[in-house]
DNA sequence: TATATGAGCTAACAATCGTTAGTAAAACAA
DNA sequence: TTGTTTTACTAACGATTGTTAGCTCATATA
């Protein structure tokens, strides 16, 4: 997990905090007094923590970024899978991190936007190269005979990556259904619109 | 289509020039100065047309929801087709009023949570309504023997909405594909994944 | 011709915004 | 015990926010 995150320091928990109110109200409807009396301080005292409102965002983001990049990292090391295998396994990843901070996901996923530049664009660099690499698994899987060679790859690729998105706006943790078994579940249902019928 | 947006009177005029600059920054990163520059005039001036900054949005929103509802009510009267062909058209359908207005679909999409009170609740209310007529068609197809029926249909519905709901965002109205062999596509795409294997 | 409406202006308002300066007390490290 | 770091405070700043009051001028209607 991203270092600032996952760690238990004051300015983890600034921040913790601050990506539910994010999630809540959107970056720019929250103000610092929001976060501040969420955390029950003065406003200016989260200046002790963190150098501006835009930190909290980057980091935020950039480190879920993080995190789904190490995912598919280890995805890809798996060679001997077929491109449908691996295409399930980048899915079932996917979901496990965003399973794993649903509101830093969600944050990731709306505000990532108000981002200024040059983060802007390094992160919108990022989010391409994964979504590519995504692609590059379908179309290993039409050059496979795999999947239907009739696809429209940027189509499948996009319908794909809005159905993992959003999630994080509909998908309740306590529920009965555990990330996995929604994972494969999810996976089967797009992975297997993409296949060969039989 | 919507009454207001549709029309040509300068007021129709502000609120698509709005609508543009909330795709673009979001509705509350949007100033009212920010939009009157945008139609080259002062910021007050603005008043002369519109009663609020939030009558805007209402609008916006409102309508959207209408022609979303209009749309489905065609497809629930043909009760002569099978439950996937329904679900079907109701994809191609919901495409189709997305692409009528591109920008305004996705100020809906992302910006009715800045809605207050009581219109954000109306607004939650006939979303919910929308979502469960198409879980209807699902159930329909399932309990024909036309789905499986293992599928988890609230799964299934959300996946089929977090994917049509996407698509302003990355959909090129100039591009190749138009958007009726776009939405039987998409219909196809994840109306197969639903059906029982022959 | 008289009147009403549409469309715009300047000036200003109260509120809220992110942030800084300077300080103080407590906890920890040497 | 001394010095350093962490965490918080009060007070205030300049900028920006949505909106209102009051006005002018052109066009359309009666």
């Amino acid at each position: 997990m991203g270092e600032v995150l996952s760690s238990s320091s004051r300015k983890a928990q600034v921040i913790r905090v601050a990506a539910e109110l994010f999630r809540e109200k959107g970056y720019v409807a929250s103000s610092m007094r929001d976060l501040a009396q969420k955390l029950g301080i003065e406003a200016a005292s989260l200046y002790s923590h963190i150098k501006s409102k835009e930190e909290i965002l980057h980091i935020l983001c950039f480190d879920m970024a993080e995190d789904f990049m190490v995912s598919l990292n280890q995805v890809e090391k798996q060679q001997n899978l077929t491109a449908s295998q691996r295409l399930q396994q980048g899915i079932i990843g996917h979901i496990q991190v965003m399973a794993r901070d649903l509101t830093a996901s969600a944050v990731f996923m709306n505000e990532h936007r108000h981002l200024s530049q040059p983060f802007l664009r390094d992160f919108l660099l990022l989010r391409i190269n994964y979504i590519n690499r995504f692609k590059k698994m379908i179309e290993d899987g039409v050059a496979d005979g795999e999947f239907k060679k009739e696809i429209d790859k940027k189509l499948a690729v996009m319908t794909l990556f809005s159905s993992l998105n959003w999630m994080p706006q509909w998908y309740n943790p306590d529920s009965v259904i555990d990330p996995e078994s929604l994972g494969k579940q999810l996976a089967d249902m797009l992975v297997n619109g993409l296949k060969q019928n039989r």
